[in-house]
DNA sequence: AAGCAATCTAGACAGTGTCCACATTCTGGA
DNA sequence: TCCAGAATGTGGACACTGTCTAGATTGCTT
């Protein structure tokens, strides 16, 4: 046994192997990660991460959850910078198409169906989309508060969808990065005062 | 030379290749679709393929573009189908999602990135990307005829974001589909009468 | 200190995209 | 009509991938 070289065994591999993925997540989309790569990139043989993650998509899953915390937290942050809610919900909505765009392929990982089935309660994203529809919930109780259940879950349904649609539509490609303020405009004109 | 068994050559392989994958894609996405499985189906040796398509994404681009053309007409079939502005623009949103939940995998196509960069002339798909824009700058012009170039344009842009954002959320699960109509319906409350 | 579980390596297999050389068929000009 | 060259198709090869199995090394528990 040469103590020169890297141990037999890495210490921390799991996290080792998570940090190589997420790098290499920024510069290539999640179908051309390659399991043996990040291995490459850890310094460990390619079968090594089979002892950490049962599979591929088990560590594209954890990647996800990762990401998602991530996007959680930066409209968390938007939110409480305070403001009205008007002002609270575009800054929200900012920081959800901020982070889809500095991260393309973490954001696309996300709502990957082939990774994450919203159902699937094994996975601890289940628990951060809760989070999520919480601050959403939040702001359209204080935008509609005369709407009734049904109305302030179509609100919060549209809401969602226009900021996500923006993110998609901008990371694709389609619009410019400069269309989401105006865009996002419209939608806290159309609340009522 | 024996007549019985398959000619040497397919006589239409390009068309077969195409139909193929279009079926394996109802029930694939696009990550799964292997180039030698195509060519297996259409009943041809896995090197048939390069004849007719240089390469597994000009395959790609191919299918993304009949995809996109099949769903800009479900829009304008909708959008022709008469009503008030308002009612014809629901329908056009309805007819989006609908398309994107039925086949699921080839709208995902459509908007990867790695498949249709926009700024490229080369594929045609930037005709039909414009026709898109056309339908949805008129139903806008309709809807806000006093708003300025920069305005329609942001209210455009919010649409087509609503939209797909809705389709993008239903399709990966995070939204049931009976969610689309309600917050289809807050969108066009909230445009002028 | 011994043994057991966790961790890591090496080798193998099937599947893939793509390149190459070769075979077959179609087609247009003499 | 015939025949060269283009179009189309076949098979083999290579590097790469995910995943399985078997064995080596290490850390931990008692």
């Amino acid at each position: 046994m040469s103590r020169s070289a890297a141990p037999y065994h890495h210490g921390n591999l799991a996290e080792a192997l998570e940090t190589a993925a997420r790098e290499l997540l920024e510069r290539h989309s999640a179908a051309e990660l390659s399991l043996r790569e990040v291995a490459r990139q850890a310094g460990v043989s390619h079968n090594a991460p089979y002892h950490h993650y049962g599979d591929r998509a088990s560590l594209l899953k954890s990647l996800a959850a990762r990401s998602m915390a991530e996007l959680v937290e930066a409209q968390q942050r938007a939110a409480d910078a305070g403001g009205d809610t008007r002002g609270r919900l575009l800054a929200v909505g900012l920081a959800y198409v901020e982070y889809a765009v500095e991260h393309t392929h973490a954001f696309a990982l996300i709502y990957d169906p082939e990774v994450c089935v919203p159902g699937d309660p094994s996975s601890s994203m289940a628990e951060l989309i809760d989070a999520n529809h919480a601050l959403l919930a939040e702001l359209v109780a204080e935008l509609w508060p005369q709407a009734d259940e049904a109305g302030q879950a179509a609100h919060a349904a549209a809401l969602w969808s226009t900021v996500h649609g923006l993110a998609q539509l901008v990371t694709a490609g389609h619009l410019p990065r400069e269309a989401v303020a105006p865009a996002l405009a419209t939608l806290s004109a159309s609340a009522p005062a």
